[in-house]
DNA sequence: GTTGACCTTCCAGTTACTGGAATGTCTTCT
DNA sequence: AGAAGACATTCCAGTAACTGGAAGGTCAAC
């Protein structure tokens, strides 16, 4: 399979396709003329890595959670302490994210943004901490 | 003021302080011995600034609000605008995280996370979207 | 006068791609 | 046979917002 059509079946543009070849997440063939050929197996990976990335997970992760894809002697433990300790870290993510939408939202409420100068919003951003409401 | 006390009075490292200047978010003036020296202003601007990047919102959003800030003619909807606008980005965020977060935990649930390679969740990172429970 | 804290600049690395240029190959149409 | 157009290749540079480290200058105290 040429790049473009295994890029056609995983969802993933050929430029990341590349990129993913060269930090060593897959290892298609090369044909006589130079153009990448993936076997079936690559194209898997490829699919595999593409819907972790979609769930969040980082190149690293996805490079071993590969592994043990790739190893039959796995203990499926591994691979649910490194889902696991992803989700503990994205609940961080929003648990953070809502906090700065809790306090920005309160902002906007406070201001009535029209066309005079007065803004709570940029009083509160040069305010000191500790003397915000 | 050195670079070191401003970093201590806004929180920020000395090291990010010295890049906000050279993107120029803020300009300190120089002592005779090279040293940069921050007066009030500038002071004040960085700690806006870290408060502004604590709520999430980028550099550029900080440059556009900072110059708000220093213009005694703006109209406060402007500011309301680009924190609303900021705010509909953190919620498309939470909700893709939490579309993860959801994702994640009814995998986890199924595996069995022992010694054995049986492991439902690479069978779902490898199955066909369509195909998955 | 020397130690140690502080400051300077510059360069490189991080994450995960993405865009673009210059060039080569394959297929199809005339 | 030649030319167009769609594909492929490599390489370089840029993104966001820092962060780490090296090599060196300055300042205050002992």
């Amino acid at each position: 399979m040429n790049i473009g059509e295994v890029a056609e079946a995983c969802g993933l543009p050929a430029k990341t396709i590349r990129y993913y070849e060269e930090i060593g997440l897959v290892a298609p063939d090369r044909k006589a003329n130079g153009y990448r050929d993936f076997p079936e197996a690559e194209g898997h990976k490829l699919a595999f890595v593409a819907r972790a990335r979609s769930l969040g997970f980082s190149i690293e992760d996805c490079r071993a959670l590969l592994a043990l894809y790739d190893d039959p002697h796995r203990a499926s433990g591994d691979v649910r302490e490194i889902v696991r300790s992803h989700i503990r870290g994205i609940d961080r993510k929003i648990a953070e994210l809502q906090g700065m939408r809790d306090t920005l939202n309160h902002l906007v409420e406070r201001c009535q943004g029209d066309e005079r100068p007065e803004c709570p919003i940029l009083d509160d951003l040069a305010s000191a901490p500790g003397t915000r409401r």
